[in-house]
DNA sequence: TATTGTTATACTCTATAACTATA
DNA sequence: TATAGTTATAGAGTATAACAATA
């Protein structure tokens, strides 16, 4: 094969391209496992600061509202046979109740306890305190952080 | 108590301060929340398609380079005991080996086989594709989200 | 018939404690 | 004595399958 000289600079510089592309890519895998592993480590440390599992503590987090058995299924994406024996540790230490929907008798709605709200307000307290992203960016790097993340949740 | 005109200004803005100051702190809580169960949603299910738990995955994303058992069980903070089994497991489907430590004959190492290897590449390749950050950001939006991870995660 | 919640079962993850081989 | 890995045990998370009550 024979390369002219502008063949050769054209392929170079695609080459170069694909190059820092992978880099980019092979970075941001990087960047974006370990933020992963601490994010991760992040909200079992704290969790178990309150003597809460993961999934124990990702329940609380989305009983803001009460809401059916089914529905925290879902939320946590796991079988709802998983969510009886969930809400049975959380109901003995006094964090959620089971209440009946109006209307459907098959439905328990899970409910925070007065108890259980103020456990939520701190735990989610807790967690925002103890990010990485709290604490080492100002406030407007967590403006910018902010909007992308918006966007990429989106 | 009696304000002058300036000392009830001062204090209206401080008040403003400290409300944008909160809203900014919900709203960024939310928004973590809802990242952070996006991105375990997305562990997990990347993971499955590769018929392996999230511990397990984290083993062998954690194992690029061959580690003793005590190293890995530090890396994912949990007993060393638990190494054993999660060893075992990924032993037996051919993606790990026990090797010696030339020097110290109570350390084992863990290593990746070819095959293990592979599997690693291929799941943090599927992570990278399926995350949110990859699919909803540009190139450019991609590049300062990085910069800011990066301060984030040192 | 379909849906909600429960129970039984099995596997995995996790911590604690006791054990071994080695340093 | 201290450390690396194992084993035994127990509690919790998870999925599957079968079930009762209700829609």
């Amino acid at each position: 094969m024979r390369w002219s000289s502008v063949d050769r600079a054209e392929y170079c510089s695609r080459v170069r391209g694909r190059q820092a592309k992978a880099a980019e890519a092979r970075d941001t895998a990087a960047l974006l496992m370990a933020v992963t592993e601490r994010t991760r480590q992040n909200f079992e440390d704290v969790a178990a600061r309150f003597d809460l599992t993961t999934a124990q503590a990702r329940a609380v987090l989305a009983l803001a509202d009460a809401a059916p058995m089914r529905s925290l299924a879902d939320h946590l994406r796991c079988d709802a046979s998983n969510v009886t024996g969930l809400a049975d540790r959380l109901e003995v230490r006094g964090l959620v109740v089971r209440a009946e929907q109006h209307g459907d008798r098959r439905v328990k709605l899970l409910a925070l306890t007065d108890a259980g709200r103020k456990l939520r307000s701190a735990l989610e307290a807790a967690m925002l305190e103890a990010s990485p992203v709290m604490t080492s960016l100002d406030a407007d790097e967590r403006k910018v952080l902010r909007d992308l993340l918006l966007k990429a949740s989106t």
